[in-house]
RNA sequence: GCAGGCAGGAGAGGCAAUCGCGUGGAAUUUUUCUGCGAGGAAAGUCCGGACUCCACAGAGCAGCGUGCCGGGUAACGCCCGGUGAGAGUAAUCUUAAAGACAGUGUCACAGAAAAGAAAACCGCCGAAUUUUUCGGUAAGGAUGAAAAGGCAGGGCAAGAGCCUACCGGUUGUCAAGUAAUUGGCAAGCCUGAUAAACCUCACGCGGAGCAAGACUAAAUAGGAAAGGGUUGAAGUUGCUCGCUGACCUUUCGGGUAAGUCGCUGGACUUGAGCGGCAACGUUCAAGCAAGAUAAAUGAUUGCCACUAACAGAAUCCGGCUUAUUGACUGCCUGUCAAC
RNA sequence: UGGGGUAUAGCCAAGUCGGUUAAGGCACGGGACUUUGACUCCCGCAUCGUUGGUUCGAGUCCAGCUACCCCAG
């Protein structure tokens, strides 16, 4: 139940659509960008920018946000789409944190299950 | 013991459990089991190859690169050994190190003079005349980054390779060495620097790059108009040849931007023997060790270590360069103390 | 991943063959003028991205590094 596989992961054309029209949310730790649409059906995202670091740096943010994601996807909404992009202070930051911050932002952005 | 030099390997997390990722295999039919899963620099893209396409790659000019000698290598701008020069008490280290009598250019300011055997500002010497002039002179001063071999003696009016000894350089010759070069002898007394200025000489280099390239699907759809074209389109590097031999350019109107191969078994890794001073070569045995495509190594808990770096494969190899924590092993040099 | 380019003051920039105070404009700081401000005038402001090398001498020539930008399916 706590899988993810590619075929989860957002592709291409699908990215940018995203990209371009989620409403986002923010904090100190991390962007989520949301968008609400059936076809997307849970699918997700990631994205960690050149500014945070080198190759090892932005590997790492990006396997924290999969983990993230992953150990809290079955309590989300299935109706739409998210991409998650690391800021600066996630570098230094350790899993818990980014997890928390995950949370906080689904709270916010009300794709929590009812 | 202290100080220093060189070479080498290893380079911080490991084990167990649970959840999870990429890929190969097996079973079974959609779930299980199991093998493997980042580096010494994977980096910078600075060189050299392999491979693919353009004539299996051709000729000339232009252009670019390399530059002591010999060897290694698939090849190199790399490596090894040697020579010269420089640094260090030494071990050892550094070195783009061909040619400046083939030619051309540049050498600011200062200085008399900055390049072809030329030059007289001060000084020195001689002469005239009286405070200036003429002649000789490159030893001394002054200028400069650099002043026409250095230094000593003779010589001279004063001086000068004008003459002599030694040193340095050049040329010739003999010897050693595969060679760079080194040593001896002789000669004439000997014409700056810059080639990472143009250049000369020798050697090497065809162009693009896996987003190369090949194949299969899908898409109202192998679309339309204008112009050029077997009297040669287009490509082949910049030009000229030579070669291939039918499409090309612009505009308008539409779509796709999907998958498979290339993609990892190779100048491979490990061990032993032999040849070689060494780089390296060769023989035998054993082994197979990432292959993604929004792009795989993570999270939690426990124990042990430690607060310890730089850092993530993207076609693959050989180098170079740069980043980098705390130590370790071996050999060598100097110095101090003891024997 | 591969290919190509740029870096000179806070900003925009010139500097062709190496030569002795690195042009110029805007901005900024100080001063003069004015009762004050603006305008105008004068003065100031550069480790030439960085580290080495060649040279008597380097912004310029050569090599390494750093940062930024562009192109290719």
């Amino acid at each position: 139940m706590f899988t993810l596989s590619k075929t989860e992961i957002f592709r291409g054309k699908n990215f940018n659509a995203v990209h371009n029209r989620g409403r986002s949310f923010a904090n100190h730790a991390l962007v989520i960008l949301v968008v609400h649409d059936e076809r997307y059906n849970g699918k997700v995202g990631f994205a960690a920018g050149k500014k945070l670091g080198g190759a090892v740096i932005r590997n790492r943010v990006r396997r924290l946000m999969r983990e993230a994601y992953r150990l809290n996807k079955n309590s989300l909404r299935h109706d739409c789409g998210i991409i998650l992009i690391g800021r600066k202070s996630i570098v230094t930051a350790k899993f818990k944190d980014v997890e928390k911050a995950f949370v906080d932002l689904c709270k916010r952005a009300k794709i929590l299950k009812p």
